[in-house]
RNA sequence: AGAGGCGUGGCAGAGUGGUCGAUCGCGUUGGUCUUGAAAACCAAUGUACCGCGAGGUACCGGGGGUUCGAAUCCCUCCGCCUCUGCCA
């Protein structure tokens, strides 16, 4: 969430990134967000001050009862009455005003970093680059949901029948390619200097509302209801919360980390015919890197993560293209995105296969995630991710791009992992 | 899962209703001494919020309650330890 000293030191920007998100009230709801600072502040002093005398008159209670005076003690303990009732008002008030001041934070995105240009949605993002060439295939073309099929490497059917639609099954080849990806992607990871983390895949509530998925967006994440955890939507969330109330100190940043983890999503009301085969999944694998930086380092390290997750579609051969969101299509969280997409040549079409953001103060915010300055003072740090990266569409587009009459070829980056040079 | 015990500042560990935000020790920081270091000695040393400031308020695992007053008593949740049971 926003900080509310960074709305009233700068109200002018905050709104004029906003706008980029096609907030057009953004005005009212920031002097909203501040109108209620203002009332909690007042509250606060109030209440302070009524906690203040009545502490006071406790403290004198007390001395009267050690000296013996019990009578005056009495008389006293009946002036307590009026003070405690009004604190009591006053202290639910505040209460009252924290969770409103809390709600309306939460209902303001994060404002967009000044690169990022205004937008209605997709069709408005902004193509940074594109590498590679477009595969020219033979005649005989399929789609990868044909594929997995002619080949017998992935089974949606066998997934349905004991789980259900959404919950593939990979099989010989498959199998041995989704543990290559999963090899490749960690040790390139390590090599870049990304700490491998090997988190549990349920998360608490707590750890929910630590990155945003909590509350308001349940209908993401699967929930298991007697024990009340949630199956994780992405790493994002067990390793981000890893940081949740920490101070760091500042000799230690970059922080840099990597997971593989299954991913669950429950998708509801998004499925249909552009969403066939692997493109859209209930579970699925994907690698992760999170990092925490220093406010004056987060862009650099935003570049840094970018170039690095293209180095990993040139070393599988993929065509693809870098897209900067606008405002319509950024993520609530974040401040600036990079899209990586590959193309799915049989599909004919691009495949969204990373997102890496800069989300700077908006996560550490409500994770109370800071680092100690040389002078020992605290500030909030900035908070990065992206897919490094998510296995399904990365297969497909391997698949339908390198299909051949006589099998696919493996990239060679990942055969050394496979142990294998085709899948016939 | 059952029974019992426990949860206090960076660590360790007192405190069982009243001037306790909390003794002492270790650690850390600054100083004295020393050519320098160590030792010794002296001093400082939690977090957040409100206030121009003086200062005030809240926090002793989380939440709630009793009381004029709670680290201390009660309820509840979470976590840890010991024993018993179950189990990869």
């Amino acid at each position: 969430m926003l900080q509310v000293a960074n709305l009233r030191e700068d109200k002018a920007k905050a709104i004029k990134g906003l706008l980029k998100r096609n907030i057009e009230n953004a005005e009212s709801l920031i002097d909203g967000v501040i109108a209620l600072d203002n009332r909690r502040k007042a509250l606060q002093t109030e209440l302070d001050s009524v906690l203040a005398e009545s502490n006071q008159i406790s403290k004198s209670i007390g001395i009267l009862m050690k000296e013996g005076k019990k009578d005056e003690a009495e008389e006293v303990k009946t002036k307590t009455a009026e003070l405690k009732q009004r604190g009591k008002i006053l202290q639910e008030e505040s209460q009252e005003i924290e969770k409103e001041l809390t709600e309306s934070l939460y209902q303001i995105p994060n404002v967009p970093h000044e690169d990022v240009k205004k937008g209605k949605g997709e069709d408005d993002n902004e193509i940074i680059s594109e590498h590679g060439e477009k595969p020219n295939l033979y005649a005989g073309k399929k789609p990868h949901w044909d594929l997995i099929k002619d080949y017998d490497i992935i089974d949606f059917d066998l997934g349905i029948k004991i789980t259900g639609a959404g919950f593939p099954v990979y099989k010989g080849k498959g199998a041995r390619m989704q543990r290559a990806l999963l090899n490749f992607f960690l040790d390139e990871a390590e090599k870049q200097g990304f700490k491998e983390i090997q988190p549990p895949i349920v998360v608490n509530e707590a750890s929910g509302i630590g990155t945003g998925q909590l509350p308001d967006k349940e209908g993401q994440m699967y929930h298991i209801e007697d024990t009340d955890l949630y199956l994780i939507p992405t790493a994002e969330v067990p390793i981000t919360n890893l940081l949740r109330d920490e101070i760091i100190n500042e000799e230690d940043l970059p922080i840099k980390l990597t997971a593989y983890t299954p991913c669950f999503r429950k998708e509801a009301g998004s499925w249909g015919a552009h969403v066939r085969g692997l493109n859209r999944l209930h579970q699925f694998d994907k690698v992760e890197i999170v990092q925490v930086q220093h406010p004056d380092k987060s862009y650099q390290a935003l570049e840094e993560m970018n170039n690095y997750i293209q180095s990993l579609l040139t070393k599988l051969e993929l065509p693809y293209r870098v897209l900067r969101l606008c405002g319509g299509d950024l993520g609530f969280t974040a401040a600036l995105t990079y899209d990586m997409e590959v193309w799915s040549a049989a599909q004919e079409k691009w495949l969204e296969v990373s997102s890496v953001s800069n989300f700077e103060t908006y996560q550490s915010n409500r994770l109370k995630l800071r680092y100690k300055d040389a002078d020992k003072k605290k500030h909030l740090l900035h908070t990065l991710n992206g897919s490094a990266l998510a296995f399904p569409r990365i297969l497909a587009a391997i698949l339908e791009n390198n299909q051949t009459e006589k099998g696919i070829r493996v990239p060679k980056a990942l055969q050394s992992y496979t142990g294998f040079e085709w899948i016939d």
